[in-house]
DNA sequence: GTGGTCTAGACCACT
DNA sequence: GTGGTCTAGACCACG
């Protein structure tokens, strides 16, 4: 559970580690009831706070990604997502105008959005 | 060049107007070499600062979407973009994940995908 | 003496166990005099810690809804109750209030009032 | 806006605030499009840190009840409400088991949910 | 001046 | 030992 973490750039460290979390868990290196690193050990680890941390963990409950197990310990929900984030449509959308104004013809950009969902990397 | 601002959502303004721009041009509805309306003019029409349309056009013109024009105007700016920005790549591999959590197969993925690419709306 | 225990959710478990059982003697299914299922045997018929259950039977006992019985076992007292709580009358006005925001009138919201008084499930 | 907190007990402050949000919202005392106070006057003028008044007003904007305007402050959000949240539901239904224990018989139990639900006191 | 974010350090409820 | 909550003080992005 290794977190690449941007200090200086404008994205939230919270919604950073959201984000590796969620993609984590798509690319199935976290499992549907495995455990998740303590906030704590996230927190001491990752030499940030671990108001942080929990800042993320509460996002990702809230958006339904993984559990608190009141016995202790946080857990990587199973399935059950119901659709994509309005707010994620919207992004794609602006990306999309972005890819055909950068030149991508439209399969060069399905490409990029397959290679990607597939959990491939995309050359740089 | 009407603007859909959203007060409430968590997207600054500025962005906002940056984005719709942005799939304006890419659109079609703006064109290069077409001028933009005024900063002074899409600030009263909107009902928004001027400082903050200022920020928007700064922001494209940084990106090299549009550029200033000789007599004091700003246009749109043609073609040249080279790739995509590093930083939606990173955004579309996270809503890649989410896609993928929320139980979209690969195919309806890139379907939408192809949707917005081609300037489609997506059925909600 | 089903009990169904939410991990995840924000609810104390020991609370839920005290909330079901009350909830089990206002239906009826358990009567006054009958005895409750043995501290220890309830915790590992539900796989919870007996600390758990215990807290439980001592919050209900506190509460006057159950009595330690002479011989060792726990019974369901009778009758007795004096009002209702004054915290779950605060609960029930913020309850009140959320359903006129969520647009129940007063017909709607009474209706489901008396079916939960009743016992009778309400269509979700 | 005055707020009534009870330190001692064991409901969150900010859990505090939310709910006389909600109930001051109910109430009519305040209306939507209204300005809030300000997360720092409420802090100051409540005695309480910040960070909780914010986190009153994170979850009330998560609840749809508030919206942040970005141009500064923030507003009461306009009606649409959709459902009475299951968990109120379901402590609606513990509430009602306490109140036939209580030996509240339905009228009087749908009485006080009456005078709950328009505004008017309980008799303590 | 507004809300959003982060830190360091602390206490508490729950299991 | 876990997550949840609170504090005091600070910096920044936004408008």
């Amino acid at each position: 559970m290794l977190l690449h973490l941007d200090m200086a750039g404008d994205t939230p460290i919270y919604q950073q580690i959201r984000n590796q979390i969620v993609m984590g868990i798509a690319a199935g290196e976290l499992r549907p009831g495995e455990r998740l690193p303590t906030i704590r050990a996230l927190a001491t680890e990752s030499g940030i706070n671990v108001m942080t941390v929990n800042k993320a963990y509460a996002l990702l409950k809230q958006e339904g990604y993984i559990n608190a197990d009141r016995r202790g310990g946080t857990v990587v929900a199973g399935g059950g997502g119901s659709t994509l984030p309005e707010r994620s449509l919207e992004a794609l959308g602006v990306i999309a105008s972005e890819a055909r104004l950068a030149g991508l013809d439209r399969a060069g950009f399905l490409e990029i959005c397959r290679a990607l969902y597939d959990g491939e990397g995309v050359g740089s």
